[in-house]
DNA sequence: TACCGGCCTCGACCTTTCGTTTAGAGTTGA
DNA sequence: TCAACTCTAAACGAAAGGTCGAGGCCGGTA
């Protein structure tokens, strides 16, 4: 859509539904760590274009869900810098298989096989840097000794949630006005951290049994 | 096999190999804050036999690999302490179907609803905490408008990955002497989370497909 | 023009986490 | 007996992660 860079107040209120206890002093003090490097106005004002409110974004998740200290958070975040963003310039950027490999870190042949199993999906111009973080926790899962096919329930059970998450969504966005883009994005981010959640205590529980074999 | 408890300077030398700055007074401080709880000898002096040095060596990986931070740690291990799991089966102890409804702050109903659909399961003397952590986490799911039973390839899942996990784990057990008690639940944490990191890659991914309807 | 809310910087200050240090006293084994 | 080891309790402290307030600059608007 158009270029919305809200000020730092706006930013901050958006943020707050998913971060409550978000302060504008905060974003400051992530700025003075170097962890994001807002472009300012010409008086001086910082501006937040989406691709800085994304890794504000992450940086809190890392924060809150991994208890990651900010300097951890700095350097795994540390290669799509807002530099490197204008870099791919319009979006964040669709990969081929190639790139994806080398992006994630993984083989291309990996890429074709999770590919084949629906674990990944190519989109119409290509892979999407969601594709990124399949691959990236895939290689992790599949260090366990699983296979490719292994993982198919996680896409069926991704979809499913998808599917009733949809018809939900679509009823929300009815009934809002159509400033629910945010609120969209919203759900969307709490719907798959809910799912995560629900999987690991599930897993969890399915390997405690390992425990008394 | 024998009971090799040593004592507090000995067993810092011990695991110094790994972990170079470990101090007594450390280990001291760890015990004071509820992570570890070693015996004591007649006169007082702490004793480390190994499933408390097993417990130590996680508590320090979890610090330094992972990067968490104390209390984060101890809610982990907390349940599986081997030997402290033996002990107060009784106190982690089995729910009732009641019993896990008001400690998951959940209707009775949606237990036997999850347990209809599988998600749950009880064990032979009931509910176990995991339970709690499952039921809590799938009624953050539902209030997305989901039904129980679409939760049901979320423990298909998991069960493929643990039968998995259990194979490459007992591989791991023959291979190894029989202290891998502590080997093996890490295994055990870190299967889980790579499923949980999968599962919210594969979601976000899946549920992204909303934003363009 | 004056005003008001939002934003700026900078430095002081605060809280929590994660320990260390110190003082004083008891324990163990050669 | 002596040296090395261990105990507790409390004070101390460094680093992370922010918060707060003073003093001043923007930007609409009445």
């Amino acid at each position: 859509m158009s270029d919305t860079a809200v000020g730092i107040g706006q930013m901050v209120r958006d943020l707050r539904g998913e971060f409550p206890d978000l302060t504008i002093s905060k974003i400051r003090f992530l700025e003075k760590r170097g962890l994001i490097t807002p472009p300012r106005t010409a008086s001086g004002y910082r501006k937040f274009p989406s691709e800085v409110i994304n890794r504000i974004h992450e940086i809190l998740r890392l924060q809150r869900d991994e208890y990651l200290p900010l300097e951890v958070i700095q350097d795994r975040l540390g290669d799509w810098t807002p530099s490197d963003m204008k870099r791919t310039a319009k979006r964040t950027g669709p990969f081929t298989t190639a790139e994806l490999a080398r992006e994630a870190d993984a083989q291309p042949g990996l890429i074709a096989e999770l590919a084949k199993h629906g674990v990944l999906r190519e989109g119409p111009e290509g892979f999407t840097n969601l594709s990124v973080d399949i691959v990236v926790a895939a290689q992790s899962v599949l260090s366990f000794g699983l296979e490719p096919r292994h993982l198919r329930t996680v896409r069926s059970g991704a979809e499913s949630l998808a599917a009733s998450v949809r018809g939900r969504s679509e009823a929300l966005l009815r009934s809002n006005k159509p400033s629910s883009e945010g609120q969209l994005g919203e759900l969307l981010q709490s719907a798959a951290d809910s799912l995560s959640e629900l999987g690991a205590a599930v897993a969890a529980d399915e390997l405690s049994t390992l425990s008394q074999p």
